[in-house]
Parts: C-alpha cells; sequence; structure tokens
DNA sequence: CTGTTAGCGCTTTCAA
DNA sequence: TTGAAAGCGCTAACAG
C-alpha cells in the first residue's frame, strides 16, 4: 500500500526508526533531528501504516455503526449527528446495514467487532438475548438506539410520551372513535411504546371511547394499501405511527375525495420537514434525531474512555400543530 | 483485543500456527486436523485479528464512500447501492463525510487512503486540480459520482439531458415566460448540466421566449424564501433544480393563495417518492439513485481486482407526469 | 500434507 | 536524547 515507511525515513535522516517513531508521536527527539525528520516526511509524503500501528496499539479510532437500512429520513438524521461527533473527535464510522433482519443485525455486530472498531453504535431492530449474550462476551462498548433494555447500554427516545401527547391532542379535539395505523410489535419502539402511550392516555383518562388498531409496515406503499382497511372501521380519526406511513393514507384519501381534515383526521409521528408542505400540512410529534446520534456518539466515545459520565439521554419532543386535525365538538371540558 | 491468537490455537492442537492459517484460508489440512482446529475454534470463538491479517496481505476488504453529506434523500439512495453491491462481495464501508466542503473532500480521500481502504467512491463536490493530483499519487482506484471529468474514472446522471426533457416537457405545454430555480453553478452537475440543457432545449428550437434565473440552494427552507423573487418575474412556470426545491416554492404559493397548476405551473428533479403524494403530484424526473450507487460499487470492485470491464454507465431517467403543470395553450403544433 | 522461518510496519522497553 | 531489539498476530515461501 503506502511505499515508504518508517525505515525509509530513518534511513534518510540517518537515525533509527525509533527517532522517527518518538517524532511521530510526541517523544522526546532533538531538535535538529525533528526538523530532518520533518523534511522528509515532508517530501516524501509519508503516511504511517494504520494497520501496523492499530496492530501495535489496539484501538483503531474506529467507530462501527449498524443501522436497519439506509433510505430513511430518520436514520440519516441519526448517521448524520453520529458522524458530526465522531468527526470532532477523530473517528471514523464503519457502516453496516442489518436491512431489517434482526440476525443480520448480530452477524453486523461480530463482524464489526472483528474488524477491530473501538464501539459500536447499533440502531437496533430489537435487544435478543443473542444480543445480550454477545455483548457480554465482547470487550468493546456496545450502544443501543430505539430500544430500552436494562441490561445493555441504551438510548431511546420517549416512544411512549410521544404517543401519550399525541392521544391527549386527539382528545382535547374530541375524537374518540380512532384507528391506530401502526406497525408490527416486532418493533419495540414504535410498534410497542409509541402505540401503549397512546392507548394508556384514553384508557386512563377517556371514558367512552373506541381504538381500532390497523396493522401496516414503515412503507408508504403499504400504508397506502391500508386504506380501505382503515376506511372499513369508520373513525373520525386516524394516528399513523410514521409520518410517511401518514403520507401514504392521505394520498388514498386524497384519491378516494375524502376531505382532511374535514371528514377523516389524521397525524403523524416524526416531524420530517416534508409534513409540513404537504396541504394540509401534518399535526406530529418531531423527534430530535440528530441529537439522539450526537449523544449516543459522545456516549460511546465515552465509553471507549472509560468515563462512565453519561450525557444527557433526554431527547426533547415537540408536537407540531399541523391542519390534518379538526375539532369534531362535544363535551370536552 | 481479541484475546485468542492463532498460535493459542495451534498451541491446543498441537499443530502448528501454519497450519491453523491454512486452515483458515483454505490450504491443504489434513482432515484429523481440520477437525481438531476445527473444534479449537468453536470453543474458543477465536477471531482472527483484522489488523495482523491486513498487515501482511495488504488488501482491506474496506471501501471508503466519501459523501457531501448524509441527511439527503438522494445520497442516501446511493448509499444503499452501494451497500448492496459491497455487502455481496465481503466488503465493509467506511463512510465520511465532506459537510459540503470541497477542501475537506480532498482531506476525506487521503484520510481514508491513509486507513488502508481498497478503494474510494466519492460523491463529489466538484473535481479539482487537487483532486487530480491526489487521483496520480494514490494507489487505488478511486471513483468520483456526481461529475464528469476525462481525467477520473466517473459516473455520473445525465443531467443535460433530464434538463433537455424537461425542457421539451414545458415547451409542449406551451410555456416561454419561465423561471429556472436553480442552484449556484459550484455544482456542476444540478447547477450547471441540469440547468444548460434546460436552456438549449429553448436556445435550439423555440424562439421566442425568456427564462430568468434566480439561484437558490438546495434547502427545503431557502427555496420557500425565494417565493417572491419569483413571483416579481411573473413566469407562467417555474423549473426547479430538484424536487425538494420544489416543495418549498409550493409551500410557499400554497401560503399566498396561488393556485398550482392553474396560476402558475412547477416541476422537479429527482423523481422522490413523496412528490407523487403531495396535491398536486409534481412533475419530475426519476433518477435511479439507488442504481448509481450500484454501478460505482461494481465498478470500483472491478477496478480492484484489475478487470477494466466496466458496468455500464447508463442510468435510466423517467420523467414522471404529475399534475403540476397546465397546458397553458398556444400555438404549439 | 506439515513445520520452520522470515518478515509486514510499527511501538516500546531497555541500556547506553 | 538515542538505537538495538523484541514482538504485535498473521501469511507465505520453502524444505521436508
Amino acid at each position: 500500500m503506502n511505499k515508504v515507511t518508517i525505515q525509509d525515513i530513518a534511513d534518510m535522516c540517518q537515525v533509527s526508526k525509533s527517532s522517527v517513531s518518538r517524532y511521530l508521536n510526541g517523544g522526546y527527539v532533538s531538535k535538529e533531528n525533528k526538523e530532518k525528520i520533518k523534511n522528509a516526511i515532508e517530501k516524501t509524503g509519508f503516511q504511517s501504516n494504520f494497520f501496523a500501528k492499530r496492530l501495535k496499539t489496539k484501538n483503531s479510532n474506529l467507530i462501527g455503526v449498524i443501522i436497519p437500512r439506509i433510505d430513511s429520513i430518520t436514520v440519516s438524521k441519526v448517521l448524520n449527528g453520529i458522524n458530526n461527533i465522531c468527526e470532532k473527535n477523530n473517528y471514523t464510522i464503519l457502516m453496516q446495514s442489518s436491512n431489517l433482519d434482526l440476525k443480520k443485525e448480530v452477524d453486523c455486530i461480530n463482524s464489526l467487532y472483528n474488524q477491530g472498531v473501538d464501539g459500536i453504535i447499533v440502531y437496533t431492530l430489537g435487544i435478543t438475548n443473542e444480543h445480550i449474550k454477545l455483548c457480554n462476551n465482547i470487550k468493546i462498548p456496545i450502544m443501543f438506539l430505539n430500544q430500552k433494555n436494562e441490561n445493555v447500554n441504551y438510548i431511546c427516545i420517549d416512544d411512549y410520551k410521544a404517543g401519550y401527547i399525541m392521544a391527549e391532542h386527539f382528545y382535547k379535539h374530541n375524537h374518540k372513535n380512532i384507528v391506530f395505523l401502526g406497525v408490527s410489535e416486532q418493533d419495540k419502539s414504535v410498534g410497542i411504546e409509541r402505540k401503549q402511550g397512546f392507548y394508556d392516555f384514553y384508557k386512563n383518562n377517556v371514558s367512552n371511547y373506541k381504538i381500532d388498531f390497523v396493522e401496516t409496515d414503515f412503507s408508504f406503499k403499504s400504508a397506502y394499501n391500508k386504506g380501505q382497511a382503515v376506511l372499513n372501521l369508520n373513525p373520525t380519526a386516524v394516528v399513523c405511527a410514521t409520518d410517511n406511513i401518514c403520507l401514504g393514507i392521505m394520498l388514498y384519501f386524497n384519491e378516494k375525495g375524502i376531505k382532511i381534515p374535514n371528514e377523516i383526521s389524521v397525524a403523524g409521528f416524526g416531524g420530517y420537514e416534508v409534513s409540513s408542505v404537504m396541504k394540509p400540512s401534518i399535526t406530529t410529534i418531531r423527534f430530535d434525531y440528530e441529537l439522539l446520534g450526537k449523544i449516543s456518539a459522545k456516549n460511546i466515545l465515552n465509553l471507549i474512555k472509560n468515563n462512565n459520565e453519561k450525557e444527557d439521554v433526554n431527547i426533547p419532543l415537540k408536537l407540531i400543530l399541523g391542519e390534518s386535525i379538526k375539532d369534531i365538538g362535544g363535551n370536552y371540558e
């Protein structure tokens, strides 16, 4: 790979390679030797061999990142946050995608570990026993995003709270006959927490209500296809587990000539920029995914340095008021 | 890092470490030794040391990818394509972001090279002399995306043609007073090619027309802010250099109560999924960015293997007919 | 089929 | 302050 080695430049300067190594790593070198070495390095464009260095020093300044898929706005925001922090700290990202395959996620952890990363951030699909066992076997810190689990390091958005807040908003607009268009419970955050928060608000605060569940996946298209199933339940409002799902159902309603929010109210979760440009704009809860990425990166870096001080793990939630929900009157307050 | 080494398992099996190495790399090993070694490896959970291996073999199965920023749909689609191919070929992606900084892009190439990647894909902001000099100094293949330059390996979308096709479409709908809402010429593909194609169609085929240029950046928000400047020019149609820009301007028009396409026609480039869900849906030209990623990955892998056979570099363009352009009548045909 | 040997390029004692 | 020497964990002749 790199032609010129530490030995070459040692020869050029008539010093030993130890001196060159010392120069490179800030050890004692006499002023004149320093000068000579500096010149030689500049002249040759010498770059120290990454692998040899790592073989000795045992740390790579590499951090592994596993994501479920790349073409998702959420994921890219998180990645952006991670990248931002890693960069500042001179770490490079080794990225792998689990392609929404739980088993593959585990393989990726192994593979990344095997490639000598100093720490791993996993945007997880779900933490299994397999994961926990692996974490105990592995000698580097691993941080999970997107799911609570007390056996491992994790950071996640408070999906339960988001669901709860959204439910409160629906209730204030007097909706009591709602379809929750959500995803499989395999996804702990979106599939379970977000839904549970929504349901619990109604359970705790409302006496007369009906919430039906319709299951879809994360794709825009699939949500669109569930349109009729949702309509058959005859709700006054549809809560969608993500903004993307909301876009899908809105398209279906548009095509059917069903007016939002006059005939039916909708809302999503996520707060993508595009939600605001829709006609009508979507009421949603905005998560700061970039911040989530930043905090996770800071934390893993701390863990690598054996600091145990944790950054605050509080990711703010913000209800974005759009035009997609109508107050249908009633006896609230 | 990994505690157990090839030597350890050699000792356990009472063979030499060469035999273990051979076992690992598919050389001759007797059946019974194979068995012994296999067991020992399983028992210990041995993983060969990545850095030691690479120090010897000189190839890393790492491919470097430099992107301008992460939180862009285009970029994530390209990444997805690259990842797809790399994965199948057992390569891992080392990702760095240039953060829209041309100088940093060059630094990233150096950094990645220094980290021992076998090849680099650069989603470039612009190919400078600096880039070309660097490519000549570096002993690994580099592939540039997003800009033509005969001095280097490149693949890009035919932005010129896309602009041309779009112009033809506008002309067929009798628009002759148009604002081109584009980006800085610093961006060769979007800023120059796409625009030039559009202008050239009119120059070559239309006698009486006016195209005004308004400059914005890639952000949704900035496009929105240019709304009034666009309106001041009083066009019948606005061509936006990207769908995202188009969303921004649409939001502005919506807020002003200006009806699309009745009062003004708009179009974009990109073909993001969301363009179709807008009300009205956006007429746009869809680029297959994922394919672009795939082809670039295949090509870099070929270059690494010293095959010079190139995959077809033809990325299909598709005009997506939305509802955002109105035929304003006139004397066409 | 197997073991011995010699490094890959670097860091790090240790003694000078 | 410097150089010699050992060795990180692995691969690859080479001779047997």
